[in-house]
DNA sequence: CTGACTCATCAACTTTTCTTGCTGATAAAG
DNA sequence: CTTTATCAGCAAGAAAAGTTGATGAGTCAG
């Protein structure tokens, strides 16, 4: 472990925002690039406002940006809060299979 | 992308589970091996409802293992399950970062 | 058998999250 | 200026998740 490890809170914001079904379907239409807003409504056949929430989540666990322009609002993917939770997440994983060897309680 | 690949369902599952302090906090105290749930009762300073129940949380995603050795529950993280969500979420990265070239709706 | 102990599960309750319709800000076009 | 479009945010209700205390099943020791 060189820099993080066992960040407990943030290991559960990040995945918290991709616990949801919902998110996830716009995470995953945002892997070829930037869209806008109307772009995922169409192809998620949602709601415009439910919409919204959802990138709210994801932008305030920071695995979103999104930029102005004109009346549109373009979002992104950031990458760097990927690596982090990938990092993050292999922090937990087990080292290897453990033989039952336990005195309890 | 070999096998797994974008199985959103499966992604929101893995994720909720790991979506609660308190559960990350057991995940972490399973680290080190196989614990019982008075173990971990004493660990985490928490009623033994509550613990059973994100215990449960947990199991049902995949992540921990449970055996009964007389009157005591142990529980070890489940190897695979914390691989499979590693794969899962590189799966969601993103190549690289994108440059602004769409035009919208 | 009795009593002490571990633990899962249940029901009731509180808290949080999600959804939906609506409003208003901003921007462009006519 | 008026209209139309995109989008964020609010408020209210519905739904889901989490907490707590109690109950009971199973285990073991005396």
């Amino acid at each position: 472990m060189t820099t993080a490890s066992l960040d407990v809170p943030r290991i559960a914001q990040l995945c918290n925002a991709l616990a949801d079904e919902a998110r996830v379907e716009i995470v995953a239409r945002l892997l070829d690039g930037e869209k806008c807003v109307c772009d995922l409504t169409d192809a998620l056949e949602t709601g415009q406002s439910r919409l919204s929430y959802h990138l709210k989540v994801l932008k305030d666990a920071g695995l979103v940006t999104d930029r102005r322009e004109g009346r549109w609002s373009y979002y992104t993917l950031a990458r760097d809060a990927f690596l982090e939770a990938e990092e993050l997440l292999s922090s937990l994983r087990p080292k290897a299979t453990r033989s039952p060897k336990s005195g309890c309680c």
